[in-house]
DNA sequence: AATTTATATAAGTTAATTCTTATATAAGGA
DNA sequence: TCCTTATATAAGAATTAACTTATATAAATT
């Protein structure tokens, strides 16, 4: 899933819908209006962005309300805590080592 | 960058790059090592990674240490986080509005 | 019932991505 | 110096992604 998240978030098209979303709910039309793109390509993206578990879509008469699914982070920022931590426990000691090398290498 | 770092993270080879590398320093014979791939494609990928401001490399001789960068994983975080909030007013304040609705829908 | 509105799906095109193999470069060791 | 090791770069092939236009569907409006 975080293959799917990462993905989905990689297109700044897609980015940008999201930024909007955070703003509040909006039709496919809404979403679609600031693009210069065709209305095909944002149902495409969200498409993408439903996959990733990143929005969510009710039904509303012919239209299909889209908000943005909380959730959807969660596995994201678990992937990145995990390269943080193992980050912390393994770099503590090569920083100092570096920092040194660096120190004998002057000018 | 925001823009080159989630490309460079889109890709699940260089995803385990960075994996690796945060249990330390390794060199790009290391890390092409563990995959079913070409030692240039592992180079691309390396070179991806650094123009992302992922990763940084030293000159050791004729080898290239690759460790993380870690300013890179923190303007990663800060940009997730940035969006964590975004994911959250948005889903309190239709919360809300979901709430309002319900009182003045009285069953 | 016919038309319009909102959206989805299909098919095709172009461009970007990710590999490959072949070759270049530069440092280290015999 | 010659050979090997570590890596980078170039060029090309295969795949995938992101669009397009055309068309389908289903609810709302007239």
């Amino acid at each position: 899933m975080i293959n799917a998240a990462l993905h989905a978030l990689s297109d700044p098209t897609r980015r940008a819908i999201l930024a909007r979303l955070a703003l509040g709910e909006a039709t496919v039309g809404d979403l679609a209006q600031p693009f210069a793109m065709s209305q095909p390509a944002i149902s495409q993206h969200l498409k993408v962005l439903e996959g990733a578990g990143l929005i969510l879509r009710r039904v509303e008469g012919t239209k299909r309300p889209c908000r943005l699914a909380p959730q959807g982070l969660a596995d994201l920022e678990d992937w990145l805590a995990q390269l943080r931590r193992a980050f912390e426990t393994n770099y503590a000691r090569l920083d100092d080592l570096l920092t040194e090398l660096d120190k004998e290498t002057p000018k």
